[in-house]
RNA sequence: UGCCGAGUGGUGUAGUGGUAGCACACAGGACUUUGGAUCCUAUGGCCCGGGUUCGAGUCCCGGCUCGGCAGCCA
């Protein structure tokens, strides 16, 4: 069980009896936008605390205004979470359920002289609300009579008043150093559809007012949102305390922040209008339905949120943490099979034409559980074109001419000519192999400095491979003012890849790693059997890589 | 210069008065029919200054730095 501040509270409040030793959390998304991996952060975080503590969680909208909140998003937020692999059982709940008790809660508050209804505009209030370092200047509406307030609440409510004419507010202190105690607005008119609702309402509480609400309400024990609430934890316990009604404790914690990665929904909702991906879960984004489409599992991610902790410091943490958590869980379950990405064909000449062999391949070193394939040899192969040089340096251990390497789960060959193209590349290799040194046979025991992957040329099945990088050539994109400035111009290389034809079966969402490359899953939304699509979800850790870079 | 909050290796995160730990990253090595995985080893840290104490990352005081807040958004 995880260690930090919240639990620490939660451990006290179990110990004081503060909530009778129960514990009741909840994720309150708005749903005008994707869930992404700080969203993920939080789910993890509530359903987590709630699983171990034996208690609850609720699935809750918070969808108190109508101009921003769509249906579509309920439905992925609903899809992610669930996917994720959290259940709030019976408890699905939305804000909008209990307007018509948010608006008795008002009236009372109304007839307690704590709220009144103010006919500034939008502009008077902000110019009286003071700055920073000045008080506010209390409103010429603010001392109506209850009666008044009670009746022009009402007419909000009825609809006698247009848009932005009215709103209601808590009187508290125009004076307070907490800009958030001046008088907050509590209910604004807002002639809109809702879409729950739909035009019943008029009027609709703002989030300060309404989400105290929703937790008492749910009888939550412990609110737990973002940092930047910390201010408005005041003004929660005010109405909760005037109102008399049962109050939750409101915690706060460091949202996520990842490097080379975006959080916003306002500069994730860009992208998608930019036309800079292909959508909300295009694979390159970090939304929860884009790394779900990218092929992460719900376990790395659930791993990767245990693992980044829980505390009050803004942080970033790297976003090499997440590609190690899904390298992790994919290392132990993924099955191995060969593809090759960028081809170099190569000839064995002394192989009878024609002659084909049934090569066995290993499903997964890591679980001999899980069997193994055939994976069939041929005279023409392809390997990969980064597997060859014709003049490598000594670190270089693949092939080059005159060179031994061996084809995994086959023969050791040997580079004896290379046919070059006008521009000098090599377009073709011919080898010899040696027929001693088949894998599993006596022979094989010779070592070589190298292994590399292969596929025949006449077997290989031809796929869409889309190989992602990062989306940002900066760590830190959140901090630039414009993010198109930043995006990286090859997040995104689309190639023909030749997979062994095994492959063939492989179906929307199934996760392999491509040896020596990475890890690779059936694009769920654009594969088909007559045309694979795979997406890059994360290569290898590879040493060579950083050698070369040095070199 | 109002109010609130936060400062522990490169990045995160534990430690609640008694040897500063863990993960990722990084460096080196072992092993290897994936330059994968695994294993081992190393480097590296308590924002600063005072004070209390036998003893301070932890308690107190004073600084410094960073973040949040002036929507009829959440």
């Amino acid at each position: 069980m995880p260690s930090d501040f919240i639990r620490d509270i939660i451990n006290e409040h179990n110990k004081t009896e503060r909530f009778g030793g129960r514990v009741h959390t909840r994720f309150p998304p708005e749903p005008n936008g994707y869930l992404h991996i700080g969203h993920a952060k939080s789910v993890c975080l509530n359903f987590g605390i709630a699983a171990e503590y034996k208690g609850l969680c609720n699935l809750r909208f918070d969808d108190t205004n109508p101009a921003k909140e769509e249906v579509e998003y309920v439905e992925s937020i609903i899809e992610d979470v669930r996917w994720l692999g959290f259940d709030w059982q019976d408890r699905l709940f939305y804000a909008s359920d209990y307007f018509e008790q948010m608006y008795d809660y008002a009236m009372q508050l109304i007839k307690a002289g704590k709220a009144y209804v103010d006919d500034s505009s939008a502009d008077e209030i902000r110019e009286s609300r003071g700055t920073l370092t000045q008080p506010g200047k209390e409103s010429p509406y603010r001392n109506r009579t209850v009666e008044e307030n009670l009746d022009l609440f009402q007419r909000m409510r009825a609809g006698e008043f247009e848009d932005g004419s009215r709103v209601l507010r808590a009187k508290i202190d125009m004076a307070s150093p907490n800009l958030n105690m001046r008088d907050p607005v509590m209910y604004r008119i807002l002639h809109a559809e809702h879409h729950r609702t739909g035009s019943k309402w008029c009027i609709y509480p703002m989030y300060d007012w309404a989400h105290g609400l929703e937790d008492s309400i749910e009888r939550i024990t412990h609110s737990i949102c973002t940092l930047e609430f910390e201010d408005h934890r005041p003004l929660y316990d005010w109405f909760l305390d005037e109102l008399g009604v049962y109050h939750p404790q409101q915690i706060e914690f460091a949202r996520l922040n990842l490097t080379y990665t975006i959080m916003s929904k306002r500069n994730l909702r860009q992208l998608v209008e930019k036309s800079d991906v292909r959508g909300w879960d295009d694979p390159r984004m970090p939304t929860v339905s884009g790394l779900r489409r990218r092929g992460y599992t719900p376990e790395s991610i659930r791993t990767f949120a245990e693992r980044i902790g829980i505390a009050k410091t803004d942080s970033t943490i790297e976003v090499a943490l997440l590609e190690h958590c899904i390298r992790e869980d994919l290392n132990k379950r993924a099955p191995r099979v060969m593809a090759v990405l960028h081809p170099l064909r190569i000839v064995i000449d002394n192989y009878r034409e024609g002659k084909i062999e049934e090569m066995e391949a290993v499903n997964n070193p890591e679980d001999p559980g899980m069997g193994t394939h055939k994976v069939p040899f041929s005279r023409v192969l392809y390997i990969e074109q980064d597997d060859f040089m014709e003049r490598p340096p000594k670190e270089f251990f693949r092939l080059a001419p005159g060179r031994e390497v061996r084809l995994r789960y086959a023969y050791i060959i040997k580079c004896v000519s290379v046919v070059n193209d006008k521009a000098g590349k090599a377009v073709e290799l011919h080898c010899t192999y040696d027929p001693e040194t088949r894998s599993g046979e006596a022979g094989s025991s010779r070592k070589v400095k190298g292994t590399i992957h292969w596929v025949s040329a006449e077997h290989a099945l031809k796929a869409e491979v889309r190989i992602y990088d990062r989306l940002f050539t900066v760590e830190n994109p959140g901090d630039v003012a414009d993010v198109e400035t930043v995006l990286n111009p090859h997040s995104l290389q689309t190639v023909t890849g030749y997979l062994e034809p095994s492959l063939k079966s492989a179906t929307p969402g199934g996760k392999y790693q491509f040896e020596r490359l990475g890890y690779f899953c059936v694009d769920a939304k654009d594969s088909s059997p007559e045309k694979l699509v795979f997406n890059r979800t994360v290569t290898l850790r590879d040493t060579w890589a950083k050698i070369a870079k040095k070199l």
